[in-house]
DNA sequence: CAGATAAGTTCAGGCATCGAACTATTGATG
DNA sequence: CATCAATAGTTCGATGCCTGAACTTATCTG
């Protein structure tokens, strides 16, 4: 019920209505007992331009609850908190090199930093989501292996609540690529909110990450290891990759090979290279949007998710990556005949995954208030 | 509630409580509730080997709704009567060259098949699935594309109610491979019913077509078009394929290629010289192995389904075609380092696109029992 | 100001499910 | 063979979520 609210805010409770199918009365006990919990808030009344009385506009509470998102990158540690309207109430970038430390060390450091989040913050903690890069099981939680880290079978969750004393405010642990598909779905700019409901999000950095949401809901697969694009096999002939194959789309689309081969030392200097129409850096461009667009066709063949964000290091050379990977695309997807694809750079960049962590944390008790309110009402 | 006694027949109550979650209570009114609509019946107590009363087994009754499955082949139209139980009651199976004639003229023949066969049941019919060779649109069951029929944008479902008076008796249309997935989860031998839950069925006969089911529901995609395995690019240097990409799968793996390099007329020829050891068609077979592993091993890393299995000619073939393919996927697949992937031959064969198809419309009533039972309350 | 229109509230009632007490059936034990 | 513990199944009042319909409040229009 929040969800039609978090979605268009200023809504009625009349509108909720309309919206939800529940009737006007449901509504109106479920909004009194959200507002008594902090979670909504009634605003001014609505301008209306017939006759009629005007509805009272209402929207999620920047008083209540918040998430609390923390990303464990190889070279930083970043926070982020945010209310349940998706606003940032405060974020932090910390760099440390975790590739040099053991897990209970980064996760102690993570620990401190989440400890003095939470005390600086006057409103109260909802949730904590917490973004790593690996691989998740998504029923437990526990985090299998995340080879840039050098971590294999750590129960994060559990090692930060031995850390942290966090009652029993909801952990979620996930995967960096699938939290900042999230953020950009609620918090990234494209059109109305809510209008961004099913896509691929792909991240290219060190490795090559995707999210996928399919009906506002992350797709992870069985058990949560959905969504491996970095090793999908785009090139019989290609080069060999780490994980034993060959030709993998890391190995072929990946941030260093683009790099390597436009002679670029970073994702700057690539820029600037392709707006100076440099050959070597167009010449590598062109190369990603093929591989890319081939390992990104059996994605859509096989999900049919009709949108495909571009973020990481694409987002940033996405205006020369565009018409290239559609064109691919289009040839390659069997629906694409009657059904047009949509190509978008991400908005939120590299912030994406905190904030879809901390958001993913506040959106848990919108989708299901009733554990939260009866926690509230019972202190 | 209707799941759990289908998963386990001959299952107490008070089995089904502790299963479901429900309350003894519960589960005692709604049983009963199933009874007399006649969708379960209560058989002899169960033997037990402690002390205390005997449950009396339920089980899904024979004499309930029966699920009418039409399958239109491109050279064929097979019939089939599934009950409750999902044992077939009959089954029926045309020969007639479907492509030569434009889609009314063989959904009338489709039409009088579906009328020759209710008015034979002595019992009832709670739903009818129609198994197409294309692409359904699955929000509206509207066929767009079949391409080995060639057929565009047919609204089958209207078609047939116009021409069989089934009342408002649901009629699902779907694709023929997502059918042979579902067919082979409820009619299938893989041990324990119900185990069955995680799987991509790939099934090569003249396209190749992929049903994938997650935890026991079939994944369709945003629109119902997913699972397109047919033209996953495996080998950038390969043919052109009629669909405009190179090196698609069905051309590399399909039953033409296959039968081609393996110099054998047919499949069954195929299989005697593989058991004659013959080198063209065993390293045929070898070369189908690594293609579609190739293929596979992007499914599961997209998707995380544990479970392969092989229909259509590849479950003839299997038993030459499961070292390698195994070999490839392990090899390949992110997730396998620390999670064993199955393959496993279909053993419903060419049958499972039809039982699936009438088990779906009798899996309807058990899912959601409800609108049934006030219909036939009503009369 | 009357009338129309829409938002929001109140309250009795329906419906599915629950909890707890009850009855029924069975093997084990002395 | 009587009794007991264990388990299956039933009955019935209680509960909680949601609905439906009537009602109150607020606003625009003529």
């Amino acid at each position: 019920m929040l969800g039609a609210i978090a979605d268009s805010p200023g809504i009625s409770r009349a509108g909720v209505a309309a919206r939800t199918g529940l009737t006007k009365a449901t509504v109106s006990s479920l909004v009194d007992r959200a507002i008594a919990a902090d979670l909504v808030v009634d605003g001014e009344p609505a301008r209306r331009d017939g006759p009629g009385r005007r509805g009272t506009t209402l929207s999620l509470s920047p008083a209540g609850p918040h998430g609390l998102g923390v990303e464990i990158g190889v070279d930083y540690i970043a926070t982020c908190l945010v209310d349940l309207t998706g606003s940032v109430a405060s974020q932090r970038i910390k760099p440390v090199d975790n590739r040099a430390q053991p897990a209970n060390r980064v996760l102690a450091k993570v620990a401190r930093a989440i400890r003095t989040t939470v005390t600086e913050l006057p409103a109260q903690v909802g949730g904590v989501g917490v973004a790593v890069p690996g691989l998740v099981e998504s029923a437990t939680g526990f985090l299998r292996t995340a080879p840039n880290l050098g971590w294999r079978d750590v129960d994060v969750q559990a090692e930060l609540r031995d850390r942290v004393d966090l009652g029993d405010t909801a952990i979620m642990v996930g995967n960096e690529a699938n939290f900042a598909a999230l953020g950009e779905m609620w918090g990234g700019d494209h059109g109305d909110p809510g209008e961004l409901r099913d896509f691929v999000h792909v991240s290219g950095e060190i490795g090559i990450g995707a999210g996928i949401v399919m009906d506002g809901v992350l797709f992870e697969g069985v058990r949560g290891f959905g969504g491996e694009v970095g090793h999908l096999p785009v090139d019989s002939k290609g080069p060999q990759c780490s994980c034993g194959a060959r030709g993998c789309l890391e190995a072929m689309a990946g941030q260093d090979t683009i790099l390597r081969q436009a002679g670029a030392p970073d994702v700057d200097a690539l820029v600037d290279r392709l707006r100076g129409n440099d050959r070597k850096a167009l010449a590598a461009t062109r190369s990603v949007a093929r591989w890319l667009g081939t390992a990104l066709s059996t994605v859509v063949n096989l999900l049919d998710v009709p949108t495909i964000v571009l973020g990481g290091t694409y987002a940033r050379i996405e205006p020369w990556l565009h018409d290239l990977l559609l064109d691919e695309l289009t040839t390659r997807v069997v629906s694409a005949t009657w059904s047009q694809l949509r190509i978008l750079p991400s908005t939120l960049g590299t912030e994406a995954a905190v904030r879809g962590a901390a958001a993913s944390a506040v959106r848990a008790i919108v989708a299901d208030p009733d554990p939260f309110i009866t926690a509230t009402v019972a202190v």
